[in-house]
DNA sequence: CTGAAAGCGCTTACAG
DNA sequence: CTGAAAGCGCTTACAG
């Protein structure tokens, strides 16, 4: 910068006032110093400007490696965060990174807030981290006083699922659960509810399901092998109904003929050119969006952190695909 | 860490130098600073130190969001880094944030080299960048003089994949390409070369094909309508391979029975459960250590830039699946 | 083993 | 519109 400034013949303060846009400098000498500044190659230092700067000037954001749905959440923040002063800083959780390395890395690199995207955290820990910096919890219920949090609407989903596969005949239905993954518990209890309401009490199973193709794969086949295949099955995450899905065709057990399936979450990998899979979709670039707004509230000097957080619940939509038909009744072949 | 100082009875230095676990602290003061620095919730805040510190802290990696190779490149370099005292960061290309912007954040974040997972941008951009700082290409060979570079080996990989074929009966071959992929005219090329060489001259075929199994799906069905469906075929990557594989079966052509289909990269997506496809698979893992052992190597004092940049060309492996088998020399129905 | 001082590259008042 | 000076939170010599 200083390079910069005596090469355009101005003091290294008018090179810091063009760089942030800030008013204080003559057409020219704008022109003049942006020009010399990219004949050297002169980057600003981020590292010193948010040293010294009075604001933040990044926002945090910690996601899970290899999951469509970051990817896709992540994809809307970029889009979101554009027009806005900040930046986005990433941290990775993988198999060699717990989620509380991630944070940590956040917390270090002045963010001014901090999105989490599917955290496994317990809610006391983000709590903790959430009085020293506000955060922002993506796909996560959180019901601790500090949170803000965006996610989608589980209950008013299954309803919409359950609703159509009874529309579609089915008197009982199997849900497969997701013990480990972030939202696992709510979208259980979600379905236990809608059960109820919806008078599927007798009908409802509730199954232990998991996260990849593969167990949903096994699952089908125990299905098969017991006898004792349910007519209607929602998995609690695509992967899942892909691999019940492979698992039923490949033991000639029709879908949608005999089984009607449905997957929550409409990752791209669902769209197989073989079969579409009915899906209940998660809005990515709106809850995207919202993170974002909820970001920059606290980070705005007028609100700051004095309001109390907010909870948003975005509505998820049925997408009606291929593997959803009519109920059979039990008098087609393929069930044992 | 002045407020850590003051609790702990200490000097500012001595919290310095507990923190950077550099010699000159008792064991007994050590314990007090790192308890006190627990209680209060101190967090070093890595833009200061970056900025002071006489050598870099963080090694930068630009990757496309979306893209399961482009993830468990980022797996590797996560657990190739983890031993070393430099930390990544991260910057994603994706549909609203162009390679540039990615790489010029980077350049800002004072990071000591740089890691670019599949490139998109002209050789010649990398080289202006590689000037400024040290550029290591993942899977996207750069023969500038100033870029590392460590790759797959497409033509020992394709050498493996056609004689694959050629030892099932195979005698002509359909190359799918990928004309907009990093590594897309690579993969193209060695083909080319490995047909000659293998004598695969008359039944080598080269057609354009894309990145998405949409456009494999459409490939596969206009093979059909047209009468033309080769006995085998090897996808540039695997969407590709996939798409293809949906579209033949959905026309009952047979694969591997009337068609063999091989597929590049072995994503994790290909392990359905239904088929699994024969793949060539690049080693991710191996990739991560070099890309940070070359970027290492820039780091240190002792080599530093001296040295003119190494290329490294690593062994892909055939992984032999369900979608490849012998020829039918047409004898089988399924052909149009 | 410990402390006082300089300085990384910026931004931010404040005086000309 | 322009320049000199202070300071963000650390690390790094260097003196006790």
């Amino acid at each position: 910068m200083r390079d910069v400034a005596r090469e355009a013949g101005v003091s290294q303060s008018l090179v810091s006032i063009v760089f942030r846009d800030a008013p204080g400098a003559g057409e020219q000498t704008r022109e003049r110093v942006l020009e010399v500044a990219r004949r050297l190659g002169y980057v600003r230092d981020e590292s010193a400007r948010s040293l010294r700067s009075t604001r933040p000037l990044s926002i945090g954001v910690c996601f899970r490696l290899g999951r469509p749905f970051h990817d896709a959440v992540l994809e809307g923040l970029y889009r979101a965060v554009a027009g806005t002063p900040y930046r986005l800083v990433l941290s990775a959780v993988s198999g060699s990174r717990a989620e509380e390395a991630a944070l940590d890395d956040l917390e270090a690199c002045r963010c001014g807030a901090l999105l989490v995207i599917g955290s496994l955290l317990e809610e006391s820990e983000l709590s903790v981290r959430a009085r020293r910096i506000p955060l922002v919890s993506v796909a996560r219920r959180c019901d601790s006083a500090e949170i803000d949090w965006v996610v989608s609407d589980d209950e008013g989903g299954m309803d919409r699922a359950v609703a159509h596969l009874q529309g579609l005949g089915h008197e009982s239905v199997t849900y497969l659960s997701c013990p480990g993954a972030s939202g696992g518990e709510n979208r259980e209890r979600a379905f236990r509810k809608v059960a109820q309401r919806l008078g599927l009490v007798g009908g409802a199973q509730v199954r232990v399901g998991g996260e990849s193709e593969e167990e949903g794969v096994r699952i089908a086949e125990e299905m098969v092998a017991a006898g004792n295949v349910p007519s209607a099955i929602i998995a609690s995450n695509d992967s899942l109904a892909l691999g019940v899905l492979g698992g039923l065709l490949r033991h000639g057990v029709g879908v949608p003929e005999r089984v009607s399936v449905i997957g929550m979450d409409d990752l791209k990998a669902l769209h197989r050119p073989r079969v579409k899979v009915t899906s209940l979709c998660q809005d990515t670039s709106r809850l995207a969006d919202l993170a974002i707004g909820r970001a920059l509230r606290r980070l705005s000097p007028a609100e700051g952190r004095g309001t109390r957080p907010r909870g948003t619940i975005l509505p998820m939509s049925l997408e009606v695909r291929d593997t959803t038909g009519p109920a059979t009744l039990g008098k087609l072949p393929g069930g044992a």
